[in-house]
RNA sequence: UGGGAUGUCGCCAAGUCGGUAAGGCACAGGACUUUGACUCCUGCAUGCGCUGGUUCGAGUCCAGCCAUCCCAGCCA
């Protein structure tokens, strides 16, 4: 794929503080150009808060000219997978409608941390220390208290590389020795007490096969990752800001030219309401099987929402909408609708759906007769052209735009009133005739010959516009409408194990409507954004207005 | 509890050297309309976590409180 330019997001007024300092950087002539880069672990599927720390380092690039690279962060053997590389990669590419410039592997620096490490060791700034969990936890202290020294801080310099070479050899066992970092014990920042740099893990990786024993903590393995990759402005998420002092610690001890020296920057990550995103509950969700899989429709991932018929451009408007700063924020998901609304309406070639069709016969109009109208496929576009709508005796209207006993200011059919059928005649209703049970059966009508796609001859204004479709023309199918499914009501993270429990109140709002009647053949794909209304409490409610792509979601 | 951060409208979020509270979403009215959509008008913080102080003047400076989040993994 080539590199898109039709990315047209105007940055201007768009709060992002990080882009100022970027912009000051570059201003001050400290970088020409900005490297940003993208980290996930590969241990799970790339959702909406992803996009967010996605779209603005893709962004930074975009903006003030440089490289954003996608890393996968793949220093922890144990919980990492190739499906989940794939996956990343295909929603990155999605969502930037580019490809990164780089693609990079941190696993792929393993070596070059090692000598780094080795550094380390010979300037007497780290060490191999045998204190087990619990001995180092203990001796780490807490909040109040300053930790003490582990015994092992003062091995000689041989001493430690011998160590060390010998738990990249293998011959410890897992735990029993880690590289540590000496720092201060009595911090009070925990992650400078003499933090962890490697691990002995005798576990396979995924790259690396069975290469190494031990691995980088996150801690060390960033910075040097950054730093390898030249990368100007390391932005992450407003936890990790505890940790900025020790990746600074870490790029100035290991000899990285001053100019090369990488930043962290960070910025608080997305919440979205009535929306679950913890990495932890989504994993949960997919192994409890939950949810069908990663790309239900009811998960907040970028394919659940590609699939959904949402579009990157609308994701990354959102993104840019809500703002950047350093503040706990839960933004509204109305937001995410609308930003894909105002696309929508702006793209989208219209389709008539009868989601709850009544039959309708035109009691004057000729039985075997048919005419097709010409329908805009979006009056918004002009060059959208038309299509053409077979039209009948017998129609399909929706339930919700007949009232026998209209409430105030109803302006659809009633007993007795006229209407416009989108695009063709205007038809007054003459008769309901029922089911037995009450329900309606049918609604016979009669049509104004003279007013085929145009106005009344004689003037008369007709307020209502009914969507309709002819009854030989649309095929009936059963569609499973996810309407409203990612906003799960789970209240948080720590509570999910409770809404597993099946009598808990995990509730799936998704409307299972039969025998609709769509304007499209089966298979086939499109977007609308369905506007129901119902009469509550002396006003009109909107009862639907969401997106929702029919495709993969209707089922046979 | 020690440290690090953050607190401006229901939700996001601008607010430069202090000068008299942008914008978006949502919501509410109204106009227009062959999608009750879209579009277009209108309304929506005497108030900026609280309390004092400095000043002619403070969201912006000072002091003291309060609230929320993050950190005590050989996770990231």
């Amino acid at each position: 794929m080539s590199e898109n330019n039709n990315i047209t997001e105007n940055l201007d007024g768009m709060s992002n503080f990080l882009y100022d300092i970027i912009a000051k950087d570059i201003a001050d002539g400290k970088y020409k150009e900005v490297c940003t880069r993208f980290p996930p672990e590969p241990n799970g599927y790339l959702h909406i808060g992803s996009a967010k720390a996605i779209t603005i380092n893709y962004l930074a690039k975009k903006k003030f000219g440089g490289k954003f690279n996608l890393r996968y962060d793949d220093t922890n053997p144990a919980k990492e997978d190739e499906e989940f590389v794939r996956s990343i990669y295909n929603d990155i590419v999605w969502l930037n409608e580019s490809e990164p410039d780089n693609v990079c592997y941190g696993s792929d620096y393993f070596d070059k941390c090692y000598e780094y490490a080795i550094k380390l060791i010979k300037d007497g700034k780290a060490f191999v220390c045998d204190l087990s969990a619990d001995e180092m936890t203990e001796y780490k202290g807490d909040f109040n208290n300053p930790g003490k020294d582990s015994p092992y801080k003062n091995r000689t310099v041989e001493e430690n590389l011998n160590l060390f070479e010998r738990m990249k050899n293998g011959e410890f066992p897992d735990k029993s020795k880690t590289l540590r970092a000496k720092i201060d014990m009595t911090h009070p920042n925990m992650n400078m007490r003499d933090p962890v740099i490697y691990r002995i893990m005798h576990t396979e990786h995924y790259r690396q096969g069975n290469k190494w024993n031990i691995y980088p903590m996150y801690d060390y393995a960033h910075p040097m990752q950054d730093a390898i990759e030249g990368i100007t402005h390391s932005m992450c998420s407003l936890e990790f800001e505890n940790n900025r002092p020790l990746y600074d610690w870490f790029v100035n001890n290991v000899g990285i030219e001053e100019s090369k020296k990488p930043h962290q920057y960070e910025f608080a990550k997305i919440r979205i309401t009535n929306t679950v995103l913890g990495k932890r509950t989504l994993i949960k969700m997919v192994e409890t099987k939950v949810v069908d899989g990663w790309d239900d429709p009811r998960m907040p991932t970028l394919s659940a929402l590609r699939r959904r018929g949402f579009t990157p451009s609308a994701i990354r408007d959102f993104v840019l909408k809500a703002g950047v700063s350093k503040v706990y924020n839960n933004v509204d998901i109305k937001l995410l609708e609308f930003c894909q609304r105002t696309e929508l309406n702006k793209t989208a070639k219209r389709k008539i759906a009868i989601l709850e069709p009544i039959p309708l016969v035109i009691t004057n109009y000729p039985e075997n007769k048919t005419e097709y109208f010409d329908v805009s496929n979006n009056p918004e576009d002009e060059n959208s052209g038309t299509r053409q709508v077979k039209f009948s005796k017998y129609l399909y209207i929706d339930k919700s735009d007949f009232e026998e006993i209209p409430p105030p200011k109803f302006f659809r059919l009633t007993p007795g009133g006229e209407v416009r059928l989108m695009g063709s005649y205007v038809i007054k209703c003459d008769k309901v005739i029922k089911n037995p049970d009450g329900s309606i059966k049918e609604i016979l009508c009669t049509y104004d010959p003279e007013t085929g796609g145009k106005n009344p001859p004689d003037g008369r204004k007709i307020k209502g516009t009914v969507h309709w479709l002819s009854k030989n023309n649309a095929g009936k199918i059963n569609i499973n409408l996810f309407d409203y499914l990612f906003t799960a009501e789970i209240p948080d993270d720590e509570n999910f194990s409770d809404s597993l429990n099946p009598n808990s109140k995990l509730e799936y709002k998704d409307c299972l409507i039969e025998k609709s009647v769509l304007e499209l053949d089966m298979g086939e794909r499109f977007q609308f954004v369905r506007m129901g209304y119902f009469y509550k409490d002396g006003k009109y409610d909107r009862t639907y207005n969401r997106i929702v792509t029919l495709k993969d979601s209707y089922k046979p």
